[in-house]
DNA sequence: ATGCACCGACAATACAGCCG
DNA sequence: CGGCTGTATTGTCGGTGCAT
């Protein structure tokens, strides 16, 4: 009787904040001395019961017992600490302690060192160090609200000096971009991190406004790309198994990609180790590029070895 | 001042084990 | 089996101390 009556004291603790001796004398039909004494029952089981005197008063358990034994198991505890990692790794956010009193919940002693979000995009370190100041800069704008002005360089290389209203960061295909209302622009844009040259956090705060996604329809439609047989290992990092096609002297790779989207620099990537199939438009685009380039070498007159 | 946790002392009750 | 004894559990009472 005395054990099931324990048990249950427990499960009213793991569930309340607070619960006075009389409301468990009440539930449980003992009286407030025979609470008291089962109290002291648990703290000898060393279940680190807390009580609060005076008015509003009653017994609890300490929040960290109810953490580590009730709200997660241990693994749950380590997906919650790889996360805060990333965060702190990759977002540059202050949250070790928070991680060490998360470790500290652990049962297991073992320390998890197996994952490193160093860098996690890929441009290099020095890039990578001034891209994580940019973010903690917009980050910074995000939480309080506040304009930031930036120096914008286009992907043509047109240079714009420019008052945004930052909303989100995302990381996609290996690139920090932010999202914002522009307001040069007068329009929701999205900025490619590596592109702000510079940027400044204003005192100026701004309004929430709707956040407008700012994706296009996506028009999907099949491309067919031949690569030299050398290219094999690097096709891995971008296309599925079973979009390869393993051939005698070349591979074939055969995909559904979004033609609002630029494949042309990636394209230039595999240098003459590439060969567009299909669509036609996208062959025909790749080869101006190609012929650009070639102009550009031809018209070098530095490089007059060059036939 | 009041409400509540907390505790000691003592009594009542229930139950198990032992013995004749 | 019935009585005795020891132990565990619980309740009552009265008091102390702390927080509001």
């Amino acid at each position: 009787m005395k054990i099931e009556r324990l048990l249950s004291i427990l499960v009213i603790l793991l569930n309340k904040e607070i619960v006075s001796a009389e409301e468990l004398a009440n539930k449980l039909e003992v009286s407030k001395r025979t609470i008291y004494r089962d109290i002291e029952s648990l703290a000898m089981s060393r279940i680190p019961v807390v009580t609060i005197h005076g008015r509003h008063g009653g017994v609890g358990l300490m929040p960290s017992y109810k953490m580590d034994k009730y709200l997660f198991s241990d693994e749950e505890k380590l997906q919650i600490i790889e996360a805060l990692k990333m965060q702190n790794n990759m977002m540059q956010i202050d949250n070790q302690i928070l991680i060490e009193k998360l470790e500290n919940l652990r049962e297991s002693e073992e320390s998890y060192r197996n994952f490193s979000f160093y860098s996690p995009t890929i441009h290099r370190e020095e890039i990578e160090i001034e891209t994580k100041e940019k973010l903690k800069i917009s980050r910074e704008a995000m939480a309080h609200h506040k304009k930031m002005k930036i120096k914008y360089i286009s992907f043509t290389g047109e240079v714009t000096n420019r008052v945004i209203s930052p909303y989100r960061i995302s990381l996609k295909d290996g690139n920090w971009y932010l999202d914002a209302y522009c307001d040069h622009r007068k329009d929701n844009r999205i900025f490619k991190l590596t592109r702000i040259r510079e940027c400044i956090l204003l005192e100026e705060g701004y309004f929430t406004t709707k956040e407008n996604e700012l994706s296009l329809a996506a028009n999907y439609e099949v491309v067919e790309l031949l690569f030299h047989r050398d290219q094999l290992g690097k096709l891995y990092d971008f296309f599925l198994e079973e979009e390869i096609e393993i051939q005698k002297n070349d591979i074939r790779v055969t995909f559904e990609y979004d033609c609002n989207k630029n494949l042309i620099p990636f394209l230039l990537m595999f240098s003459s180790s590439v060969e567009v199939i299909k669509p036609k438009e996208l062959k025909e685009k790749y080869y101006k590029e190609l012929n650009k380039i070639y102009k550009k070498i031809k018209d070098d007159k530095q490089l007059s070895y060059i036939p």
